[in-house]
DNA sequence: TTCGTGATTAGACAAGCATCTAGACAGCGC
DNA sequence: GCGCTGTCTAGATGCTTGTCTAATCACGAA
């Protein structure tokens, strides 16, 4: 169910030290457009704070909209490479991929004294 | 010309610690969404790492979409409280504002160990 | 095998967004 | 004042995206 991950080509060099080249720039808003809706937002920041993995019937509860669009949207993040997930009998479960975060969390950073 | 910049409600505390609430998630998304696209992503870079205020007739050279697409651009970047700008005589120069980025940089930060 | 439950996929539709051209505005120099 | 240059705004257009319902797939139990 690992589908496959997007490679991270370009990496921790903080925008405000250099600036990014259009690939890089293409590969980084990627990953941003997938966490710039909050329904997946709210679903990434659940998924990265349960310090373990997470069923989709646990997740689902929490969103008013229907069971297809929580589906579309953890598929938005798995592409992005933002989590993974595994089917476990009846289940499907999802846990965070903390590379992604990381690399985002280093490209946003600003160095305390400039 | 420094517009209404929205208020940073929630702070600091990592996605990996604690999940977003709903409000939450929608300042953040939004944040993120003024990041989700190649050229505001090079943009904000450009203007981040310039370390000084930079004019727009510097920026748009860069691209290879018309200059009225950039300034669409920048008022994005500008409405989400990335960055401000100011007229001084013919031109018009942005600046980064530092806090909004490093706030989405805490908001995605991993602890080391889990 | 057949049924029931949990999750995803397929397809459709409305809303949103990136881009363009044309026009307007601000400031400088003649 | 008048024209020129740099930037932004307005409006239109085509593509993308979020959401839904209906259908399909995967698995476990009877």
């Amino acid at each position: 169910m690992s589908n496959q991950l997007p490679v991270l080509n370009s990496c921790c060099t903080p925008i405000s030290e250099a600036a990014l080249g259009p690939e890089q720039a293409a590969e980084g808003a990627a990953v941003f457009k997938a966490l710039s809706d909050p329904i997946r937002l709210r679903l990434m920041s659940i998924i990265a704070s349960a310090g373990d993995e997470v069923c989709v019937c646990d997740i689902t509860p929490h969103f008013e909209v229907s069971g297809p669009t929580i589906s579309h949207h953890l598929k938005v993040l798995r592409e992005a490479g933002l989590v993974d997930c595994e089917r476990r009998g009846t289940w499907v479960y999802y846990w965070p991929l903390p590379e992604r975060l990381t690399w985002l969390s280093t490209l946003l950073s600003v160095p305390a004294a400039v």
